[in-house]
DNA sequence: GAAACCACGC
DNA sequence: GACGTACGTGGTTTCC
């Protein structure tokens, strides 16, 4: 035994097991750590029961490498490395370094080459050597002093072939692992092999013959004319094969053993890490006295400069700005610094001397003085309110991250600086605490927290836009979400005028019938409960009043509309319950809701629109969302009595597009049925069900109508069918057999679906008209569920998608052409696929033309786009 | 403070 | 046959 040990670790591998392995989860900063947390286990697994002396994690490098000279199509149609793996990869290296352990790749080179050459080299000096993957192919580097570890099952399941157990169990030795391999091929690493000959002819073969070779120079023996047909036809591929999977034990590495000594690692930089990645329960693994102690951060000092007045040569033309609320809406929080970063270095400003000075409003308003920030809109409104106007805004790193890829959540400066491996940054909830703790650090602290943010940014903004521009979404990024962003500033910055008083009169009115409701509820009940307790409802009405159970929760009885619908019949409480929640739902979260939120001096809402959430592209709106106002049952409607214009003789305007997802849906599949039926002009769900019922216009009844519009809506939406037999009350199979009707009767559509699908796999990404990205990697899950899901959203991405990139192009030229006619009128809210917008009466009859003329012609589609229009002195009116 | 349930819009 | 099913936001209750 020697002394020595060197362990070589397969690094794509073990991450590719750990990733899918475990579950994808994510830290609370949102970055994934799944595959990284897996491999860390298997690491202390490793320190702890091998003691290496000398280790090495080998990765791969780039696409291609030396075996693709020999077959082009080497690893060809392999599935690309999901986003959220490779984004895992710069923390790996992060961690490696925490442990201090030497990691290399080398170009055109695979990981197996680097681990086979260095095992040889290892075990001519005499070293033991372990070497760690879950690809049996390395197996073909067991020997005498050279044991090789593979996962098993997860990733700890792990067993050690030497050459005894190789026998054993692969009933080959070490060396004969190529040949086996040559014979059986590899579909994962699209390796031919010889069609038809599997692991059982491939062992029994090497049994009697021993090695490739001597198979074909003995072709004559092997038994089995058919099998003797197949070597002969593929001996050429056999031998290519065999190539391929044999491993380089000669490869031009730069490192030799002596850079591979291991003698432990630095507890403070692990622990720090690990706190980092949220990896607590591995502290302890790792023990150390100050386990608990605060550990002091592996930053590296940052210089700032402190101003309390503004230079005249400050600014350069090119800078980073980072403007930092506490609080998220920044409608109302306080600014508690401003940090600057150019070419010659970081500047703090304390946010009284930024807006007191003349220099910064110069450099601020002045437009060709470039300034990079994260959330242009978020800076924008915050320094309106300080009367600085922003201008020049030339990138925003928050809509850069979204678009490149929207479903890593969390996009803020500390989480894409990790997750682009640089990670000399903290995160907020580091320094400032979360919840009721969350304050401003001492002004030291601070200033060097944000002069490493905006660092980050004048760092990061080249790399993005690379990024921006392979993806080919520079465009999408430069001429529509970041002109867009300012656009809603403005109208969120505007607010909504709202009618404090009928608001109040509302609340008034709905309290006493409540009151009255609950009453004859408790009376029909025979008792006193909390009616708004699902909890309590349940056994009420199921238990006491033994009502029929339609539906269960994981906790107990569902309560929701659909149920209590069907149970209407049944009890007279129950239509006093639906009464009761509808109305309450008004009272909490609208008339409560917006009362709470309406600025006092102004009587105005100000939502923030939220530009980088949705998985789809389109906006969302909070605090208050003013994109969910009721308007289905009058009732509710009656809210939108409320909004009214900010300025005496002024009205509200609405606009909306007509069926936009159905007509952009025609475009993309180019389905003539479906064109055709936009370009008559007749109503579209007649139009469906006269094709899915195949009847003619005057026969189809409003029950066929309600079904047609439901099958449209689930295509839209991308509903299942289960999803669409709820919604009609139909059985699964009734529905399914609704959407495979419909798919007959457009055929075009049917073959887009079919192809978006297949996009998905390809690419591992679907796109929007305006190359908008949605990446699905469930699309190949072996997980129905998640596969179906992801099939769905490849099918319904690319339309609602494609509308939102739509009416957003629609904002931005609305908005350049109301200027253009010097027109009053002002934008005040988007929901989805339509326009609020408040403007003097006299404006109405040109706004009328404008707005219709800009959204219906802002893209050119093979089907047209039709837009509604209406105004009144409330947004109820305008209907 | 988080999870569960419910309900509103597109 | 699985297993839980468009995207969001927000209110209330309940539990830790």
């Amino acid at each position: 035994m020697a002394d020595k040990k060197l362990v070589l670790i397969d690094g794509n591998s073990i991450a590719y097991r750990a990733f899918f392995a475990l579950p994808l989860l994510n830290n609370d900063k949102g970055v994934y750590t799944n595959a990284v947390y897996g491999f860390t286990t298997m690491l202390l697994k490793i320190l702890e029961e091998e003691k290496p002396t000398h280790m090495l994690v080998a990765f791969d490098a780039g696409k291609t490498t030396f075996r693709h000279e020999t077959y082009k199509e080497y690893k060809g149609g392999r599935q690309k490395t999901p986003p959220e793996l490779s984004e895992q990869f710069p923390v790996l290296k992060e961690l490696l370094d925490a442990f201090s352990i030497k990691h290399y790749q080398l170009n055109e080179y695979e990981a197996d080459d680097i681990i086979g050459t260095l095992a040889k080299q290892g075990e001519k000096d005499g070293l033991d050597v372990t070497v760690i993957s879950g690809d049996k192919d390395l197996l073909q580097l067991v020997s005498d002093t050279t044991k090789v570890t593979l996962t098993k099952k997860g990733i700890t399941n792990v067993e050690a072939y030497d050459p005894a157990f190789m026998l054993e169990k692969m009933e080959v030795r070490p060396d004969q692992i190529i040949d086996l391999k040559a014979l059986m091929g590899d579909s994962s690493d699209n390796i031919p092999g010889v069609p038809g000959v599997g692991e059982k002819t491939a062992v029994k073969l090497l049994k009697q013959f021993d090695t490739l070779e001597n198979i074909y120079e003995n072709l004559e023996e092997v038994s089995g004319k058919k099998l003797k047909e197949k070597l002969s036809n593929h001996k050429e591929d056999a031998f290519m094969s065999k190539k391929l999977v044999t491993i380089e034990t000669a490869s031009p590495i730069e490192v030799g053993l002596k850079d591979l000594d291991y003698d432990g690692y630095q507890h403070k930089n692990v622990s720090s890490l690990f706190k980092d990645l949220g990896f607590q329960s591995l502290l302890g693994r790792i023990g150390g006295d100050d386990a608990d102690a605060q550990v002091e951060s592996a930053l590296t000092e940052v210089e700032v400069e402190k101003l309390d007045a503004v230079p005249d040569d400050l600014f350069t033309g090119k800078e980073a700005v980072v403007v930092e609320m506490l609080e998220d809406n920044y409608h109302s929080a306080d600014i508690i610094g401003v940090s600057i970063t150019n070419e010659n270095g970081n500047f703090h400003l304390p946010i009284e001397v930024a807006k007191d000075s003349e220099a910064f409003s110069v450099w601020a308003a002045d437009a060709s003085m470039e300034k990079w920030v994260f959330d242009a809109k978020k800076t924008y409104v915050a320094l309106l309110r300080h009367g600085v106007e922003l201008n020049g805004i030339e990138f925003d790193l928050l809509l850069a991250s979204y678009l490149i890829n929207p479903s890593d959540n969390h996009h803020d400066i500390p989480a894409i600086s990790h997750r682009m491996g640089e990670a000399d940054i903290q995160y907020d909830e580091e320094v400032y605490g979360k919840g009721a703790k969350m304050k401003a650090p001492e002004a030291e602290i601070l200033a060097k927290h944000l002069a490493r943010k905006s660092a980050a940014l004048y760092k990061l903004k080249e790399n993005m836009e690379e990024q921006l521009k392979q993806n080919d979404q520079f465009n999408l990024y430069h001429d529509l979400e970041l002109p867009l962003a300012l656009i809603l500033g403005g109208m969120e910055h505007t607010g909504v005028h709202v009618d404090v008083e009928r608001l109040e009169e509302m609340r008034k009115e709905l309290k006493t019938r409540l009151e009255e409701i609950e009453a004859q509820v408790y009376e029909a009940a025979g008792e006193k409960f909390n009616l708004n307790s699902p909890k309590q409802l349940g056994p009420i009405l199921f238990e006491k009043l033994e009502l029929p159970v339609i539906k269960k929760t994981k906790t107990g009885y569902s309560t929701s509309a659909d149920v209590l619908e069907q149970l209407e019949n049944e009890h007279p409480i129950i239509s006093k319950i639906l009464m009761y929640r509808q109305l309450g739902k008004l009272q909490s979260t609208y008339i409560e809701g917006l009362l709470k939120v309406v600025k006092n001096d102004t009587n105005k809402i100000h939502t923030r629109f939220n530009q980088a959430l949705t998985q789809t592209g389109r906006l969302s709106s909070t605090d208050p969302n003013l994109q969910n106002i009721p308007i289905r049952l009058e009732e509710g409607r009656k809210i939108r009595q409320a909004f009214i214009p900010s300025e005496k003789d002024w009205i509200i305007f609405a606009s909306d597009y007509s069926q936009i997802e159905l007509r952009v849906l025609a475009h993309m599949a180019q389905d003539e049925k479906l064109i055709q039926a936009f370009n008559s002009g007749d109503d579209i769900h007649t139009q469906t069900a006269m094709e899915v019922f195949n009847v003619e216009a005057d026969e189809v009844d409003a029950n066929m109508r309600r079904q047609a519009k439901a099958v449209n809506f689930g295509i839209v939406y991308g509903i299942s069918d289960y999803g669409l037999s709820q919604s009609l009350g139909i059985t699964r199979k009734e529905a399914q057999q609704f959407i495979d009707r419909y798919l007959e009767s457009y055929p075009g559509v049917k073959a887009y679906m079919d192809s978006s699908i297949q996009e998905a796999k390809q690419k591992g990404f679907v796109t929007t008209l305006m190359n908008r990205r949605r990446y699905l990697p469930d699309i190949t899950s072996r997980n129905f569920n998640k596969r179906g899901f992801a099939e769905r959203t490849a099918m319904n991405t690319p339309i609602q998608g494609s509308a939102a990139d739509i009416i957003k192009k629609a904002m931005i030229d609305l908005h350049a052409r109301l200027k253009e006619e010097e027109l009053e009128a002002v934008m005040l809210l988007q929901v989805h696929d339509e326009l609020i917008l408040e403007a003097p009466k006299h404006e109405v009859d040109k706004l009328k033309e404008i707005v219709a003329d800009v959204m219906e012609h802002t893209v050119e589609l093979d089907v047209p786009l039709k837009v509604d229009s209406s105004f009144g002195d409330t947004w109820y009116e305008a209907k």
